[in-house]
DNA sequence: ATGTTC
């Protein structure tokens, strides 16, 4: 794969056949995948054969292998041109994401109680594998209310406040979600997980603000330095999977007939506009709305946990997903175009003056939350103006090895002791777990956060550090 | 990521 190093942090992927559009790899040269170990800048190349597609197609500095598209992958088609959605181009956690909250403690009040705490939050998040959930939704209407509804829904439930929905990307919800196109087994496997964190590189952290580099936004975030916060990582467990699943065998089918043809069959996608583009679109809303349900569960939990523990509050800072599709509104060749966003392991980030955020955000832009690998920091970013590929950046460390190589790295070593001699404190997770997630496993998230800035995508706002972590 | 190979 020839790079064309157009910047410090850009390279080029020039167009040849049957590339509709150049691809662009947002990196440093030291975070540029291994050609030998990871074939995902081919899939870059990939992405641009996609009918429809404008500009590039783009890789944030976490980039790594996915299904089909990279994980760090954001390509956008425009819908009345024949532009595409593909599952793949979503990924199986649909609306994978972070909510951050706030408390109004600082580390050194929180220090005698926080094995109490971890304690409580271990007991109170269902965790791993399929097992275990806030709620269980034995019956279809119920569960289609969260299907339709998302947090917006658990919190007329009770399970959460007003002001939370205005810190939610959509105000917590996805328009125009279509539990008719979800299946039943996707039902099945969904209705005993809401309120769950899973496994994998899920997980719910008690971090503290160790460092701020912009105070003004901080504060307009409600962080400040010290600060006691909670960070969780999870999606649509289950159902997002099956919904993948159901319908890239439903797109792989029907392909040829709209004329398209792709280099690797896990590109499956159909036209926007298509009875299957739109069946996809609908199910894939109703999965997000069911992630961000979710996450407004757990989080509601954890405060159940802080008040009665420390006596503390916790106050939402944001919520986004960076596993999902949207239709938005861009500039493409000075036109204002309706384009199909595929964002995958890459996070939204609306610059300050965004008609979509909210009042006390206008000034400031979108909070992004970046969680690092486990044991490691994580961010807190924001949107830049006038950045490159349509308001995205990156969303995590970004995996180097493969589970199955990080478990061979950890053999004969015990990763909860290592993590525990760093000074944060693990509960739950099995050891196989621990070690498919331990840090070597991944890229530096400090790298990467550096990229994405010096790339012009965001700007840092803050550094978290966990102090204790709850793992599936 | 995932009832970890329908």
């Amino acid at each position: 794969m020839e790079l064309v190093e157009e910047s410090p942090y850009r390279f080029r992927i020039d167009r040849h056949d049957p590339m509709r559009v150049p691809g662009v790899v947002f990196a440093s040269r030291s975070l540029l995948p291994d050609a030998g170990e990871d074939r995902s800048l081919e899939q870059v190349a990939n992405v641009a054969t996609l009918p429809g597609i404008v500009d590039a197609s783009y890789a944030m500095p976490d980039v790594h292998w996915g299904y089909g598209f990279p994980i760090g992958g954001v390509a956008a088609t425009d819908v009345a041109r024949g532009g595409v959605v593909s599952p793949g181009g979503v990924g199986f956690d649909i609306s994978c994401g972070v909510r951050l909250l706030a408390a109004d403690l600082d580390r050194d009040g929180l220090r005698s109680r926080l094995d109490a705490l971890l304690d409580g939050l271990g007991e109170a998040t269902p965790r791993g594998m399929g097992r275990g959930a806030v709620w269980h939704l034995s019956n279809r209407a119920e569960l289609d209310a969260v299907l339709r509804g998302g947090s917006r829904y658990a919190v007329e439930r009770g399970f959460g406040v007003q002001r939370d929905l205005a810190r939610c990307e959509d105000a917590g919800a996805v328009a125009d979600a279509d539990p008719a196109r979800v299946s039943e087994r996707a039902i099945e496997r969904g209705a005993g997980q809401v309120g769950s964190l899973g496994s994998g590189n899920h997980f719910l952290e008690v971090q503290a603000v160790e460092e701020v580099y912009d105070d003004a936004v901080a504060t307009a975030f409600g962080l400040r330095p010290g600060q006691v916060c909670v960070m969780i990582h999870c999606g649509s467990r289950g159902l997002g999977h099956q919904i993948c699943t159901d319908h890239v065998r439903k797109m792989e089918k029907v392909m040829a007939r709209h004329g398209i043809h792709v280099p690797d069959r896990q590109l499956a996608c159909a036209p926007v506009s298509s009875a299957e583009g739109r069946a996809y679109l609908g199910a894939m809303a109703a999965a997000a709305n069911y992630a961000r349900a979710n996450r407004q569960l757990l989080a509601d939990a954890a405060r159940r946990v802080f008040a009665r523990v420390t006596g503390s509050r916790l106050d939402l800072v944001y919520d986004v997903s960076h596993n999902l599709a949207k239709i938005e509104t861009h500039a493409v060749d000075g036109a204002r175009r309706a384009l199909c966003v595929h964002r995958k392991g890459a996070t939204r980030a609306l610059p300050p003056g965004h008609d979509e955020l909210p009042d006390d955000l206008r000034d400031v832009g979108q909070p992004v939350l970046i969680p690092g690998s486990m044991g490691t920091g994580s961010y807190v970013l924001t949107g830049v103006p006038g950045s490159p590929a349509f308001a995205s950046t990156c969303h995590g460390a970004g995996r180097v090895q493969s589970r199955r190589q990080a478990v061979r790295a950890e053999r004969g070593l015990d990763p909860r002791a290592q993590l525990e001699a760093q000074d944060v404190a693990v509960r739950g997770a099995s050891r196989r777990g621990l070690a498919e997630e331990m840090p070597a496993a991944y890229k530096d998230v400090s790298a990467v956060v550096a990229a994405a800035e010096g790339a012009g995508l965001c700007r840092r706002v803050a550094r978290l550090v966990p102090l204790g972590v709850v793992k599936g």
